[in-house]
RNA sequence: GCCGGAGUGGCGGAAUUGGCAGACGCGCACGACUCAAAAUCGUGUUCCCUACGGGAAUGAGGGUUCGAUUCCCUCCUUCGGCACCA
């Protein structure tokens, strides 16, 4: 790509030297933007880095909340393009969703139409912010040439036997009219995580992916630099909890009634079992006189929510179905009950209870008058003493009552650590009565959305042949544009006359298309990858491309994508990789979470609270600069803070002062500057580089801005004391310059110039500490008399701890506390401080 | 109930390996400039006292240490996640 020269336009000289950034400002952005400064392209002579900033959902207006997450994100791509990186810093828009139909049923406008509008707009804002976006690299997953791609990912996982339709029980939001995963559901009254309405259950047939299949893999971070709170909270997600499958027979029907539990090693005291009263046998092996009461108890349960069968303190209630079972470790006969408790949406929707080992079970038993037998007693314990006991015992002991094992130790480790678990795990496999199972509370993800603004399920229904996906070559299955906007909680593709009429792919029959769309976490599962090559058109991404920029290094975006999209994405590469589409088992090598900017009042920003803070209104009072400063340098950035209107003061002043310090043609003084101020300055610029630099690689963004300003203090002091114009005034202007170019970008072009160096300074590299200049030539060390600091002594830097042992001592101050005795113990942290203990 | 983060001046925050608590900034006060104001510049600004000097203080209490914002234990507050999870 040729970089194109900018016409050479002829200012006329400046009158007015005070800072003006909204001059200078436009006038860089246009300059970077004409010879295509941010053009990355594979370059192999050099290392790559691939920064990637979650993408925004084009809303139509870039708030504060988008330039905390992508200012400081932007400032690190600068600083690892100036360290010698080629730096892949792409933007896009997540383009699908929503709002944009919502907004289309309430007034009409294309979702399409609205959703570009919005796009063109925001990129203007993004413009203005001066970072280094590679838009010729931009991606919109509602574009037809990206969703071709999404819709070919959802037919590679469909034939890699990952993509099944299934009828059941799912949420589904009745505000947004469509169905969530799991994930999307939110909080104790399970609300939905986009509008907060309260989800309610429906059974619907829908498409789901194997998730599950990958949720071991999914636990390990090995080589991933993850924050350890993304880990966990993806940890307790997933929820893996190791234990036995173990089948018990029902009297009646013969039926295999399997059941998952974490305590095998208690299986002889399974007294009774418990079915959810959804558990698809309870019709069946129901006793004709049970019958009317358990109808009655299901219909009570299905009335109530998930949130009120799962509330922890509820009185347990329960019916018995008049069945029995048979426990298959000593051929009991044990009466099987339906409660509540159980839900069908974890394990296999039947227990064994235990009443003498699970709280649970222990006042199920209790309140319906059900036996009770220990199998672990606790050491020291006797039977009879057990007996009195009017909670479940869950400690560590020895088996009892429990054939072949009685005498084994029980721990409290989980799984095989556990002996008492292990033996009967290896005994239950050896009967054939069960095996040792894994349970998951993680699910498959639920991918059908009804709703019209996504990406088209691309697959076909045929009477004959059932399901198939669409022939690969006639991809995308585009969207059509003439729909009607209601909102009846069916996919308007459904209601379209006719784009749902098709011909199978086996038969050539006439068949319908899926009228669903996909979850917009589904276009987002793969973004990063559309960046590499967003014009190609033989698949989703230029393999060459992939090959230089993949996997990204370093990722941020915030924290409140933990389950949802950061689970996703994983899940889709690790899917990918199997399908030997990409390479690599993560696709993210770092990440790191920002914080969130909340209202002046605390609250969270919203257009209903009016506490939303306008960037643009910002901008063009104080300039982009100074809103970026500002932006990096007011909270720490993965804590975030409530906004502070005035504290921006603070950084406009700090460029307003940087500005003048390099333009003021009249230096205070002309005497010029003694040995020792240029050497104390020179100092102060590499411990201020060597700090910066520090802060860089550790995304503390705001330790970078106070560095900087507290240099600066030292600029305008060694200014006075006659250091201008010195050399080391010069290097000193130089590296100020170099350091403040990832954060203020313009000004720091701006000073530059006017340094008279090279264009650009955003091509230099990033300088290099002298580590003997940041040597200080004397210290002063604090002296401690029992801890508390008495007297301070200056010492030269190099001197032995002897030296500075007979320099505290020596101390007036120290004599004085000391009395005339002999101090008891002298400590020299050598370069902190003396300590002395009289 | 379980898991994780956070708690430091009026405010945002700093303190890198256990070593001078409060860098830097906001705000505030006073001063300079000005007819005046704004802007700008300068000085001061944790709290308490009898103020030359001394004492206390990093959510509370305890411990380890010559020395703890930092490590350990108990607890409190707050935010987030999970939860009749078998």
């Amino acid at each position: 790509m040729p970089v194109k020269e900018t016409p050479a336009k002829e200012e006329k000289p400046r009158q007015d030297k005070s800072y003006n950034p909204q001059i200078i400002e436009k006038k860089w952005q246009a300059k970077w933007e004409a010879n295509q400064l941010y053009r990355s392209v594979i370059d192999k002579s050099k290392p790559k880095h691939y920064a990637l900033t979650m993408l925004p959902y084009p809303s139509g207006d870039l708030h504060i909340g988008h330039w905390y997450a992508m200012t400081p994100a932007d400032a690190r791509a600068r600083y690892m393009h100036m360290r010698g990186y080629n730096v892949l810093f792409p933007m896009g828009f997540d383009a699908f969703g929503l709002p944009a139909e919502n907004a289309a049923i309430r007034d009409g406008v294309h979702p399409m139409k609205r959703t570009f509008q919005n796009i063109e707009k925001m990129r203007k804002q993004m413009k203005s912010m001066g970072a280094m976006f590679d838009w010729e690299r931009e991606a919109i997953s509602a574009a037809p040439e990206y969703y071709k791609w999404t819709e070919w990912f959802f037919i590679q996982l469909y034939k890699a036997g990952l993509a099944y339709r299934k009828m059941s029980a799912v949420d589904w939001c009745p505000n947004c009219n469509t169905t969530l995963a799991r994930e999307q559901v939110w909080g104790d009254d399970r609300h939905c995580e986009r509008c907060g309405t309260p989800v309610i259950k429906k059974d619907l047939d829908q498409w789901f992916f194997k998730a599950t299949k990958y949720a071991d893999e999914l636990l390990k971070f090995d080589g991933i630099d993850w924050p350890q709170t993304v880990k966990t909270l993806q940890t307790n997600w997933i929820d893996r909890s190791e234990g036995a499958s173990v089948v018990f027979k029902t009297e009646i029907g013969n039926h295999n009634v399997e059941i998952f539990t974490t305590r095998p090693d208690t299986l002889w005291g399974a007294t009774f079992m418990v079915f959810s009263p959804e558990h698809p046998f309870v019709d069946e092996i129901t006793a004709t006189e049970n019958k009317q009461a358990v109808e009655e108890y299901k219909t009570q349960a299905a009335r109530q929510t998930e949130i009120q069968r799962g509330a922890a303190d509820k009185e347990k209630t329960g019916l018995f179905t008049g069945a029995y079972a048979i426990n298959p470790v000593n051929q009991e006969r044990i009466p099987i009950w339906i409660a509540d408790y159980v839900m069908m949406s974890y394990g296999t929707g039947a227990i064994m209870a235990v009443p003498a080992h699970d709280e649970r079970d222990f006042a199920f038993a209790k309140k319906y008058k059900l036996p009770i037998v220990f199998v672990i007693q606790p050491e020291g314990e006797s039977e009879a003493e057990q007996g009195e006991r009017n909670t479940a015992y869950t400690g560590p002991g020895i088996m009892v009552n429990s054939g072949p094992f009685n005498g084994t130790k029980v721990n409290t480790e989980k799984g095989r650590k556990n002996p008492g678990i292990a033996a009967v795990l290896d005994w239950i496999a050896e009967q054939g009565i069960g095996k040792e199972s894994v349970n998951y509370r993680y699910r498959d993800w639920l991918i059908s959305r009804q709703r019209y603004w996504g990406a088209p399920i691309p697959m076909i229904y045929c009477e004959q042949h059932s399901w198939n996906p669409v022939p690969e070559d006639q991809l995308p299955v585009l969207l059509p544009e003439d729909v009607e906007w209601k909102p009846t909680g069916e996919s308007p593709l459904k209601l379209h006359p006719t784009w749902k009429n098709t011909t199978c792919p086996v038969c050539g029959e006439p068949a319908t298309r899926e009228t669903d769309t996909m979850d917009t976490f589904m276009c987002s599962s793969w973004y990063h990858l559309r960046y590499l090559s967003p014009k190609y058109d033989k698949g989703p991404f230029d393999p060459a491309e992939y090959d230089y920029w993949m996997p990204v290094d370093t990722y941020t975006g915030g924290i409140e994508h933990a389950t949802m999209h950061l689970l996703y994405t994983r899940f889709f590469h690790k899917a990918m990789r199997d399908a030997g589409i990409v390479k690599g088992d993560e696709p993210m090598m770092q990440l790191r979470n920002q914080g969130m900017v909340l209202g002046e009042d605390n609250d969270k920003m919203s257009k209903s609270k009016g506490n939303v803070v306008a960037p643009d209104v910002l901008v063009d009072k104080y300039g982009a600069d100074s809103v970026r400063a500002y932006i990096m340098f007011f909270a720490r950035w993965e804590m975030g803070a409530p906004w502070d209107p005035q504290g921006i003061e603070g950084t406009v002043r700090w460029v307003r002062r940087v500005w003048t310090l390099f333009t003021d043609p009249t230096p205070p003084t002309t005497v010029p500057a003694s040995d020792e101020v240029t050497k104390n300055l020179r100092r102060k610029v590499h411990q201020t580089l060597r700090k910066v630099t520090r802060d860089f690689e550790n995304f503390e963004f705001n330790t970078i801005i106070s560095s900087l300003m507290e240099l600066m203090n030292e600029m305008y002091k060694a200014r006075e004391a006659g250091a201008a114009g010195s050399n080391t005034w010069k290097e000193a202007q130089e590296i100020y310059v170099k350091m403040m170019a990832p954060v203020t970008p313009h000004i720091a072009e701006e000073l530059w110039s006017q340094l008279g160096k090279p264009y650009s300074i955003h091509t230099q590299p990033w300088p290099t500490v002298d580590e003997a200049a940041t040597k200080e030539d004397s210290i002063e060390l604090p002296v401690q008399i029992n801890g508390k600091v008495r007297d301070r002594i200056t010492v030269p830097a190099e001197a032995t701890e002897d030296e500075i042992k007979s320099a505290a001592l020596a101390s007036e101050v120290v004599q004085k506390y000391l009395e005339g005795k002999e101090p008891r113990k002298v400590i020299v942290a050598k370069g902190r401080l003396v300590s002395i203990v009289v």
